[in-house]
DNA sequence: GCAAAATATGCGGGTTTCCGCAGGACAAAG
DNA sequence: CTTTGTCCTGCGGAAACCCGCATATTTTGC
């Protein structure tokens, strides 16, 4: 077995380089990447098919990384490992995990058992292994009580990018009245609608006040829009 | 001497606290701390005055930390040391620092080498250390090419709450078209206006994608907006 | 297959942004 | 004292946004 490991900070990459070692002595061969850059040129190289992947590295992130190296080999099984669990995060692995992969999401404040027993599932068993507070995640962003549709996602996204009703409809494929629409089930479900108190009325800008609040929960976040920003300008030249 | 360590992450904490002991023999104790809050405490507990802090923590982050422990007692010798250099958290930093106090800030991406000697030049001699890269985007701020003055920032943080020009010019004590203005300038120095190519024009919200564009740049961060909406809900409750 | 629910579109208007123009306040330089 | 530069302010209008109301179109559930 063969394993890549992907991460950028040393440290990081050091104590997994252990655990692989001491969780799967099966392996033969560990290979280590420090940017998702040279994490899809190893993969590629050295064939694996089984990598440890961190989320949120300065040059390319994981996500993007794990999305070239499954559409290679979407028999791959790629184990996440990453700080948070912002539902940013959560909703892009969701997003690029091909049909029938095995894949896995362990906080890296998870204990070192934890780790080791997620590499064994994942690699071995084959089996998904998601951690419980990541899943509590997935399920309260699908279970919409303030969960976002993926659409409204989108035109979030949208929005936070700066670009104008006219625009979105646009690139959408959509009426204004129906960006619009997409719009207010927003901040209904961001709650966006002023403050409780005084009267406080007009204090807000609906559509900035709408990426704050999605900011500061963590429905978006810097990386997400990294993503996104990269996606505009490609689409607007081809 | 005593010296405090802030880091939530354990592996970066005990690599620390290795360092700490081999560039500091004359230490005779090394407290740790995995959070802004509970370094806080410890800083107050032990009397130390000797503090290693990271920046972005989950709990509480380390510019406010490093704010209510310099508040305490201003002569304390504080070392940042961060994973990014971020315009958003030098600025953070550089508001805080009260009057003659002695920092560093150092990136986690620096050698052993250049850690020891940070800890030395900050602790033994006194001497205020930041780290090259730091200081170039210090300067860059500065010295106003694209750099925004602190009027602008301000303005920029409130808009990017979601605040409404009104409220802006309530808050701030302006007329609302002087608000306005210092947008304007906001956009041209953010080079909000457009893509160049095609006939795209009106595609940008400018109050939108000026925000954006800060976030792209690592002007603003996350960080620094949770700690603006923290103090938004505190002054509107004063 | 049909009713209900969700989604998409058009219209119209009130409000907010965005910004050019023009004038005042105040400080620094000539 | 005048000039120049910078900052603040008001006015007005074009464009964009927010959104209620009414009408298709599509999806869903039974």
């Amino acid at each position: 077995m063969r394993v890549l490991i992907v991460e950028d900070d040393p440290l990081h990459r050091s104590y997994l380089h252990e655990a692989v070692r001491a969780a799967l002595p099966e392996c033969d061969m560990v290979v280590e990447a420090e940017s998702g850059q040279s994490g899809e040129i190893e993969a590629r190289k050295a064939r694996v098919e089984h990598v440890v992947m961190d989320l949120q590295m300065s040059e390319r992130n994981g996500i993007e990384a794990a999305r070239t190296i499954w559409r290679e080999r979407p028999d791959t099984k790629i184990l996440f490992w990453s700080n948070y669990s912002d539902e940013a995060y959560v909703r892009g692995v969701s997003r690029i995990v091909p049909e029938g992969a095995t894949y896995g999401y362990v906080l890296k404040s998870a204990s070192d058992e934890r780790l080791k027993l997620a590499l064994r599932s994942v690699f071995v068993e084959s089996q998904c292994v998601i951690d419980r507070e990541v899943r509590g995640i997935q399920q309260k962003s699908l279970g919409n009580a303030h969960g976002l549709t993926d659409a409204e996602y989108e035109i979030l996204v949208d929005v936070a990018l700066g670009l104008t009703d006219k625009a979105i409809a646009q690139r959408k494929r959509l009426s204004l009245r129906s960006v619009q629409n997409r719009l207010q089930q927003l901040y209904e479900k961001l709650e966006v609608y002023d403050l409780p108190d005084d009267g406080m009325e007009g204090w807000y800008n609906l559509r900035m006040r709408a990426v704050a609040v999605a900011l500061l929960r963590k429905v978006l976040n810097s990386s997400a829009l990294e993503r996104a920003e990269r996606e505009l300008h490609d689409r607007s030249g081809s």
